[in-house]
RNA sequence: GGGCGAUUAGCUCAGUUGGUUCAGAGCACUUGGUUUACACCCAAGGGGUCGGGGGUUCGACUCCCUCAUCGCCCA
């Protein structure tokens, strides 16, 4: 078979994904074996697949296929979320595209449309994720949105307020006034903008004089129903008691004192706007002030603002202010730099606003989530992320869990005619609580009204690792098996959002953790730091990568750059790194796949000591593989083993059993290395699962249904460490040997003839063969005098002699030896510095003396012999 | 303003309870290479006062204090 010297990654990945899908590799199903199961946090159902997305994927995949070949159930559930506020402002402008305005919709209406974007655009994701060679059971896809997902939502909003735990209140939110609904703290962003800050006179009612305040909206004077000063601030003790007139609207308010207001900032005088803002509310409730709201849900001013009604408050804000010079109340404008609120999902400026929301309490729920990661129950990824989760949770707020919106989980509340309501899981049971409320045997569903409002998408993602098992389903009883779930991916940024709420419902429906181990991803930027953003256009698209590099490539480069937790740069010289990886791979591959085996042919001593080396060396890389996954350290595993095959297996073991130039190979050999190859590409296949998997079905005859993802993971026998060291030494003298090649330009199919020196008889003579073949040497003989006419090097105590007469230049010996002279002596006096040192010997441990005692005598022989040569040469 | 974290090679980062000449890895860089698997390669090499200062200790990249700079979260 004629085998390409370049891997072809389009060709090979297409076929193995279909190969692992046909033989149904990816499912699950529960039985006797261990089960280890991990959710995909869900994707946005209308999104594609980013940068992130890439990074959080790769490192689940990772994780699930090893759990996999270590002989666990393992099971990935995937499955998309609803966003429902980020889908509906695509499905409004969809609409308003077409000509069609939401408000002219009925709820039913504009849901058949939003159905409609979902069917187009949901699977995409999911599709994309299979490019990647995502192992998800796809049989399990979930959707925040479908049957089973709807009910465990509306389930769990009855079972919370039957505990008391839900309830309605006018508070303070968050208002998007483009998408017309409250949204979470969680989901302002705060963007620094270059604004004005505006110094106001208000005259004092009753007399001459003026107070001035400085605001940056100064729209919002309108809704003004008090100026607060600080009481220890000498500077306004004669405005105590009095009262000011708001400009334009020309209303009386007094003055009120507070110890909140800051004496530094601005004039010192503030202005309060109780509707508007959350520190005036909280300041209006302490002074019970008038609350004047001025706001349209659409940002525009109301009616109760008297001036300006209709229009927007941006645009107000800049047709106030001549109004106000004017009337002369604008004392001055500064240049200031403040930070502004806006909705992560529409951009919109979020004003704070008072309104009717349903909460729900989230203290008690906190205190149990809390206590289970600082106890590490929960165990983070890395453990810094414990400070900032603690330190939410410890001030966490009531959740605000409606929204103003269609696209969601409707709230399962039902209002009588007088305003009284019911809370039940569908119309039959509203009606029975409603009779059974009222005495009422009359009542039917046309007497009750349900709440307008859905629920925040959230409320159904935080029971996600319960639901995606149908876990509220008493009949159902699969949850039993696969939770509490094993790992956790997500980024760092949804800890709150998500991480903290899905713990806090782990334990509030469940009794327990709904996971052991979160691993939190830091963000993908690109080379210079920046985020990746549609308007910079520096986010390449994933497909594009895979297209180029091939997945594995793309896997392994973003493994590369992702140390757990940290922000990684992206650059695509890290997937290329990759693809170079799966290269070499591929070429190792070739070379062995076209040895020829002669099976009459003895096995070289060479061959046997390489492949117990290699043995030991495997053996060695497989226990470091297993320490860094065991502490999640997945770049650093893919490092171990990267490593291994490029240094350990292809520099070095492939060039020791290497038969020569169109030469058989011995059978033994050709099996050993078989062997080792399969071992390494099972080791390999989490992190490249497509290149293995190529690889090993070709490596082998394999029967159909046969994959190396279902292969047993090589598990660690036993590791000799003292020969391990040995090789190493012998890897010196063979880079010693290399070094004089490349000094005396001698090419390396020249052979050449070497003599040993062992002074200490520690040398390990069973790596003879080896060295002998690495160095192309004739022979090797040992001597016991030093050489003389031979260029020469050392290896701790051992001697090591190529005799080549003319080619030796003494005087450039004894240069290199006496360099090498002076750092062993200056080596030796730090040692003996130390260990003449009293305190020292007398309070570090035994063995950390004794390993210096042990660097001294090595030193001292090593300058005896050096001594010696030059001595010899002279 | 409150809190958290960081600062180690040109870049991105390791360095696990203080102890081998322990200052490391990958990339980048320099030099050399038509070695018959691989130039998507191989070999060799340069490069850091571990942010500054102080302290504890026989011993500090590691622990403590302080200063500086940067980042993130929250208000």
């Amino acid at each position: 078979m004629e085998l390409a010297s370049t891997y072809n990654s389009v060709e090979t990945e297409d076929k193995w994904y279909k190969y692992w899908m046909d033989q149904n590799l990816f499912h699950s199903e529960p039985d006797e074996r261990e089960p280890y199961t991990v959710v995909i946090p869900p994707p946005n159902v209308t999104g594609v697949l980013h940068m992130g997305h890439m990074l959080n994927n790769t490192i689940q995949d990772i994780l699930v296929r090893r759990a996999r070949m270590m002989g666990k159930n393992a099971c990935w559930v995937p499955g998309t979320d609803h966003a429902s506020i980020a889908t509906e402002a695509k499905v409004v402008n969809r609409l308003k595209t077409q000509g069609i305005d939401k408000a002219d919709l009925t709820r039913d209406e504009f849901l058949g449309h939003a159905w409609d974007w979902t069917e187009e655009h949901g699977g995409i994701i999911l599709e994309q994720l299979k490019k990647l060679g995502a192992s998800c059971d796809w049989d399990r896809t979930c959707f925040t949105l479908d049957k089973e997902r709807s009910e465990s939502v509306i389930d769990t909003f009855v079972k919370l307020h039957e505990k008391g735990l839900i309830y309605r209140g006018v508070r303070m939110v968050n208002w998007d006034p483009d998408a017309l609904t409250a949204v979470s703290d969680e989901e302002v962003v705060y963007k620094e903008v270059k604004s004005k800050l505006y110094y106001l006179n208000y005259n004092i009612e009753g007399e001459e004089g003026t107070v001035t305040i400085a605001t940056t909206r100064p729209e919002t004077i309108l809704g003004d129903t008090a100026v607060c000063i600080n009481p220890n601030d000498e500077r306004f003790t004669h405005l105590k008691g009095k009262r000011v007139i708001v400009p334009l609207v020309n209303r009386s308010i007094p003055i009120i004192e507070d110890d909140y207001v800051d004496m530094e900032f601005g004039t010192g005088c503030l202005k309060i706007t109780p509707a508007h803002d959350i520190n005036d509310y909280e300041m209006g409730m302490r002074h019970n002030l008038e609350s004047i709201d001025i706001l349209n849900d659409d940002g525009t001013l109301s009616e109760k603002a008297q001036l300006f009604v209709g229009k927007d408050r941006f645009v107000v804000r800049e047709e106030i202010i001549p109004e106000l010079q004017k009337a002369g109340n604008v004392l001055k404008i500064e240049d200031y730099d403040n930070k502004v609120g806006c909705s992560e999902r529409t951009g919109a400026v979020i004003e704070p606003k008072l309104s009717t929301q349903w909460f729900l309490k989230m203290t008690e729920m906190a205190k149990v989530a809390l206590d289970a990661v600082m106890t590490d129950e929960v165990q983070f990824h890395p453990a810094k992320f414990k400070n900032v989760y603690r330190h939410w949770m410890e001030n966490v707020k009531d959740w605000c869990i409606s929204r103003q919106l269609y696209w969601g989980h409707r709230i399962p509340v039902y209002y009588l005619e007088n305003g009284e309501f019911v809370v039940a899981k569908n119309d039959e049971e509203a009606v029975r609580l409603a009779k059974e409320k009222r005495g009422n045997d009359a009542l039917t569903i046309a007497d009750l009204r349900q709440e307008e409002d859905v629920l925040d998408t959230w409320a159904s993602s935080w029971l996600w690792p319960i639901s995606v098992f149908d876990g509220f389903n008493p009949e159902k009883n699969e949850i039993d098996y696969y939770y509490p779930t094993s790992d956790l991916v997500t980024g760092h940024d949804i800890i709150f959002f998500w991480v903290a709420r899905m713990i806090m419902a782990g334990y509030e429906f469940k009794g327990t953790f709904p996971f052991k181990n979160v691993y939190f991803t830091g963000m993908v930027r690109d080379d210079q730091g920046r985020k990746m953003s549609k308007q910079l256009g520096n986010s390449p698209d994933p497909l594009d990568l895979i297209a180029k590099y091939g997945a594995d490539g793309v896997r392994v480069g973003m493994l590369l750059c992702s140390p757990a937790g940290g922000d990684l740069l992206f650059d695509d010289s890290l997937t290329e790194q990759g693809r170079n990886f799966a290269n070499k791979i591929w070429n190792a591959f070739r070379l062995v796949k076209g040895w020829e085996v002669d099976s009459s042919l003895p096995q070289p001593d060479s061959a046997t000591k390489g492949i117990e080396w290699f043995s030991h060396k495997l053996n060695q890389t497989i226990e470091v593989v297993n320490d860094h996954f065991s502490k999640y350290r997945i770049s650093d595993a893919l490092m171990s083993v990267y490593t291994l095959f490029r240094d350990d297996f292809s520099s070095w073991y492939l060039e020791i059993v290497k038969p020569g130039y169109q030469q058989p190979i011995d059978e033994v050999t050709l099996k050993a290395t078989i062997d080792n190859f399969d071992k390494i590409l099972r080791l390999l296949h989490p992190f490249m699962p497509f290149i293995s998997e190529e690889i090993w079905q070709l490596l082998e005859p394999r029967k159909e249904g046969e994959s190396i993802m279902v292969a047993q993971m090589p598990e660690v026998t036993k590791v000799d460490e003292k020969l391990l060291a040995n090789f190493e030494l012998t890897k010196e003298a063979v880079a010693g040997v290399r070094n004089i090649r490349k000094q005396k330009n001698i090419a390396n199919k020249e052979v050449i003839a070497l003599s040993i020196l062992d002074n200490d008889g520690s040398l390990d003579k069973t790596f003879i063969p080896i060295l002998s073949k690495l160095a192309n040497a004739s022979e090797v003989n040992f001597v016991t005098e030093k050489v003389s006419g031979a260029l020469s090097f050392m290896v701790k105590a051992t001697e090591y002699y190529i005799p080549l007469g003319d080619l030796v230049d003494a005087e450039e010996e004894i240069k290199k030896l006496e360099e090498e002279l002076k750092y062993q002596k200056g080596f030796l006096i730090s040692v003996s510095k130390k260990l003449s040192n009293e305190r020292f010997v007398n309070n570090a441990p035994e063995k950390v003396v004794a390993i210096e005692k042990q660097k001294q005598a090595d030193a001292e022989a090593k300058i005896k012999a050096i001594e010696e040569s030059i001595a010899n040469l002279k």
